[in-house]
RNA sequence: GCGAUCGUAGCUCAGCAUGGUUAGAGCACCUGGUUGUGGUCCAGGAUGUCGCCGGUUCGAAUCCGGUCGGUCGCCCCA
């Protein structure tokens, strides 16, 4: 087959919106990752993975129908047998829906899961804003405590704050659906709403009706001027919710975790109640769009006291959060750490002539079988070549093999920082080699 | 999904308003100076379908149209 054959050739691009990850930056993303799950596991959340793709029903039913993320950002496509599946554009929805799967809410409660994965979203990409995303991210099942929200929340407050990145919290409550909680207020702010009709921007005089709490996620100058009077949600919560976030509130303060009530805060799913809450960047009011672009949010969560039951399955409640692995990794920017990118070579073997080709292979393996990172040149360089790709490589120590050095059962260490060399014998290489 | 803006070596960019011989720089890479030694220095070398397709022209990186992608804004969120 010839050229013209072929046709033209794939565009080696990866798809708009997605990203291929490689070192050094890879390296940076797969560490945070560790980070989030070690310091999530040190809380009891245990490691949790579910599908990429899902029924199309578990979302639809789960984050809700008249959410943005279900209406039009989806990526739904039918398999073979004729089902409707969709990427998982976010993961509490699996997660509930794989606790009921395995019965564990009749085994000891509370259920505690951590995950780190990708998402899928169809949006138009930007800076912070990705079709495919990372997420990490933790649920707590079982309880409805308002202990178990101030866990969850002071847990990913000091994640953030490892992670390198200023946050500040913003907290609020949307009380859970019912006459005498939000259902009430609602109808106190659509009717407050009808009456600054014309004082709304159009995108939010259309909310009115479909989505009455969103108008307050609204950036138009005319809505945020048109609100100063609207009733808040907090002042109308029924006696449970209100005295739930009062606990909430005092429980993060005994804690430390400094956070900001934000009654205007609403989240974009549908399945929240109670307890809502985003972390948003903090570090540097100016340079804001320098750093997260026009996204300002590191990630939030709340409570979904009703998800469980909205897949079918029996009473489970629920809190959680999740972060953008993406984002965090913007807001911290590049730190003097990460000049050391590299993967955790210790020792560089270098063979000198042809002779020692085979004998630096060999012992390069079994530098590696004890447990040691090792690295080593599958190039044919020259030993000038050999030795700067050793410093390249990250490595402390050169193991330097020729014909002398195989005649005696030895090799030459040269300590890569130092300069500094000496003959030792192979046998006692790996004890020294030892971090 | 809508609007704006950008797209030249691996990377960061110059060149483009006034189209015209082999398209440049720095960094990175490779080789040599040092027949068995890196990080400094010196000398040399390789590398581009000027995003892609089409149009105008004797001639296009340069002008025009379309398209794809990045970035920014809207929307929404992680």
């Amino acid at each position: 087959m010839d050229d013209k054959d072929r046709g033209a050739p794939p565009d080696l691009a990866p798809p708009k919106g997605t990203t291929d990850l490689l070192p050094p930056e890879s390296w940076r993303v797969s560490r945070l990752a560790r980070l989030a799950m070690d310091t999530f596991a040190g809380a009891g959340y245990g490691p949790v993975d579910t599908p990429i793709f899902e029924h199309t029903e578990i979302f639809e039913r789960g984050v809700g129908a008249t959410s943005e993320v279900v209406g039009k950002q989806m990526y739904t496509f039918t398999d073979r047998g004729g089902r409707s599946l969709t990427l998982r554009p976010e993961l509490t929805a699996p997660v509930v829906r794989a606790v009921l799967a395995a019965n564990l809410q009749r085994g000891p409660l509370p259920v505690k899961l951590a995950y780190a994965g990708p998402m899928f979203r169809q949006e138009r990409p930007q800076k912070g804003r990705y079709r495919q995303f990372y997420q990490v991210g933790i649920e707590a099942m079982g309880s409805a405590l308002p202990a178990v929200d101030a866990e969850v929340i002071e847990i990913g407050s000091r994640f953030l704050a490892s992670a390198g990145v200023e946050t500040t919290l913003l907290l609020n409550s949307i009380g859970h659906v019912d006459s005498s909680c939000r259902t009430g207020y609602l109808k106190l702010l659509v009717e407050y709403l009808e009456e600054q009709r014309d004082r709304l921007a159009p995108v939010d005089a259309e909310r009115v009706h479909t989505n009455p709490l969103r108008v307050f996620d609204s950036k138009e100058e005319a809505t945020r001027a048109a609100l100063e009077g609207a009733p808040y949600i907090t002042d109308h919560l029924c006696d449970d919710c209100a005295k739930h976030f009062e606990s909430v509130r005092a429980l993060l303060e005994d804690l430390g975790v400094g956070y900001e009530l934000e009654p205007r805060l609403v989240r974009g799913l549908d399945y929240y109640t109670r307890t809502a809450f985003e972390f948003v960047d903090a570090g540097g009011q100016q340079g804001k769009a320098a750093r997260l672009g026009s996204q300002n949010a590191f990630g939030g969560g709340g409570r979904y006291d009703g998800l469980a039951e909205s897949l079918g399955g029996d009473a489970l409640p629920g809190i959680g959060f999740a972060l953008g692995l993406d984002r965090i990794l913007i807001g911290a920017g590049g730190g003097p750490d990460d000049d050391v990118a590299g993967g955790p070579v210790n020792a560089y073997v270098v063979a000198i002539g042809a002779a020692a080709a085979r004998p630096a292979l060999s012992l390069a393996t079994r530098l590696r079988a004890s447990g040691l990172g090792v690295d080593l040149d599958l190039m044919g360089r020259s030993v000038k070549g050999q030795m700067k790709d050793a410093a390249r490589s990250g490595a402390r120590w050169a193991v330097i093999l020729g014909d002398a050095e195989i005649a005696s059962g030895e090799s030459t260490l040269r300590d890569l920082t130092s300069g500094a060399e000496s003959r030792v014998a192979l046998e006692d290489l790996a004890g020294l080699l030892a971090p």
